[in-house]
DNA sequence: ATGGTTGTTTAACAA
């Protein structure tokens, strides 16, 4: 099985890189973030003729909106709200063989660092909190995956450069403090670091406002996925798809993370 | 130190 996640920044604008990918990749399922299309505007047919018949979709007007799109059924679907607010941010569903598929858009958290000056920034990090204690309440020993846009790079090499992010909001110490007591919260196991050592740089996100990302290479590993334990052994693979960020001249800004477990 | 770009929806907001 191979799982595939991606934050699209509009599912409606780049079907067609979405269609590349299940033609090179041959993903099995694709979790989305940022779809921004209400759930009537989703382009569901596009979907069904690649094979993707079983959808779960929760959109919202303009911003975030997640998605999950697979090939084989999805049973027990359902979303949650987090921080009070309907925003459209987790979606789950369960697979043929019983292990739950959780895909999540955590918060950018804007520009400012600070908590006291920044709503944003307050807001990102209670979800933090929150997603640490709710799965720590659902650590009951069922194979789990755990995908999406987390917006934290936690790790040195999960950034250009660790000593010019310490103050750029997605790498700051407290962001990085609460993502790990997250991923402690229940057991998680980070899929891609699995296969790759904390000294090599992986990036999943370039910005946009630079003048040639690829020249420059200041990217960040925003995109994750993470398994419980019992997965490991069942982990065959990994890809980070750099050359999408190329694919088209208007590409998202973040690229497919995938792994193939099973 | 600052500004740089993008998508949705149409002037502003979020990323």
């Amino acid at each position: 099985m191979r799982i595939a996640t991606w934050n699209i920044n509009s599912v409606r604008l780049r079907i067609g890189l979405i269609e590349r990918l299940i033609d090179e990749e041959k993903p099995d399922i694709i979790c989305l973030q940022e779809t921004k299309a209400i759930d009537d505007a989703f382009p569901r047919a596009a979907f069904a003729a690649k094979g993707f018949a079983h959808l779960h979709i929760l959109g919202m007007k303009s911003y975030n909106g997640v998605a999950i799109a697979s090939r084989v059924p999805l049973h027990d679907v359902g979303h949650r709200d987090w921080q009070g607010r309907e925003d459209c941010r987790h979606v789950f569903a369960s697979l043929p063989d019983e292990t739950e598929l959780h895909c999540v858009y955590v918060p950018a958290g804007g520009d400012v660092p600070d908590p006291a000056a920044n709503p944003k920034f307050a807001h990102k990090l209670g979800f933090l909190d929150e997603c640490a204690a709710w799965w720590k309440s659902r650590a009951d020993g069922k194979s789990k995956i755990l995908v999406g846009d987390f917006n934290v790079a936690p790790l040195e090499n999960d950034v250009w450069s660790h000593k010019q992010m310490l103050d750029i909001v997605s790498h700051t110490p407290i962001e990085v403090e609460k993502l790990t007591a997250w991923q402690k919260s229940h057991p998680w196991v980070d899929a891609v670091r699995h296969f790759v050592p904390p000294q090599e740089k992986l990036y999943s996100w370039w910005s946009y406002r630079a003048q040639d990302w690829n020249a420059s290479d200041r990217g960040r590993r925003l995109d994750h996925i993470w398994v419980t334990p019992d997965l490991t052994p069942a982990l065959k693979g990994y890809r980070i798809l750099r050359e999408a960020r190329g694919w088209d001249p208007k590409p998202s800004d973040h690229v497919p993370v995938m792994v193939d477990v099973g």
